[in-house]
DNA sequence: GTTTTTTACTTGCTTATTGCAAGTAATTCT
DNA sequence: AGAATTACTTGCAATAAGCAAGTAAAAAAC
């Protein structure tokens, strides 16, 4: 048995999107490649909730099985590995927003600026392809 | 110290959503009392999910907590409690949609038609719409 | 060219959470 | 009155998370 793939609980559509990202983690990591254009080990543990390494390494690793994640060597250095988004990785991040947005409505403290929260809510479209863009851009 | 509550683990929007239904069962409740009509324990319990009860005794508390739930006895029968959802959660039908508009592209045996899924991709705000219609139309 | 740092992890251990089976008190149905 | 139903609780085993420390290979610093 496979330990990086979930089991299936039920032919749901939301139960299968929580089978991949239903904890406290993966979305955060998610987050780091899709939006803030982290790629490194390092980067992710860095971020600020301070996720542990042990933890790190087996949400990249069911990452990597689920095909949200691809993992290869660094050709700028033997000793670092780049983890980078896959399609099916990129096709969550209007699902992002959303979250984004949902939460800078309900959190008075959320960082996230007005402006962007409106611009999410306004013109979604747009900033889903601008997101995209600026992926591109850096492959 | 209210353990119904989080505690925050950063000011990320990410983070901030993750902490209230970044888990594996509590979108499931909510899409129950969102897309099917669920009201009651029992009903819960029932889902294809087969969520134990001491968990869903618990995550209700924190949907209750979290004021994405409102908790109220049953006026049709003494010994029922109704459970329904606040303009908070119902403010995550968009992010719930795309996750479902996700899963039905990449799980081959969703279940959910290819018709809804095309109908989220083209047309999400009127979809969104009729979900609330629906929702105001029980109350 | 040797020491120090960095990087991407493991390992060991403690604590917290989950899952399962069973139980319970207050209704309501028969 | 007796049997179900409803919304939970309780106890316990299994799993997962969190923390601190360690490691091997590579690269940077001295």
């Amino acid at each position: 048995m496979n330990r990086d793939l979930p089991t299936r609980r039920s032919d749901c559509s939301v139960s299968y999107a929580l089978d991949y990202v239903g904890d406290k983690w993966t979305l955060l990591v998610l987050r780091d490649i899709l939006f803030n254009g982290k790629r490194h080990f390092r980067d992710f543990l860095a971020s600020d909730e301070n996720i542990a390494s042990n933890i790190l390494t087996q949400r990249l690793k069911q990452l990597v099985a689920a095909e949200l994640v691809l993992r290869r060597p660094d050709p700028g250095s033997r000793r670092s590995v780049i983890y980078e988004p896959t399609a099916k990785s990129v096709d969550l991040i209007p699902a992002l927003l959303e979250l984004m947005r949902w939460s800078a409505k309900y959190d008075p403290q959320t960082r996230l600026t007005a402006k962007l929260a409106r611009r999410i809510e306004d013109d979604r479209d747009a900033v889903v392809a601008e997101v995209v863009a600026r992926l591109n851009a850096k492959s």
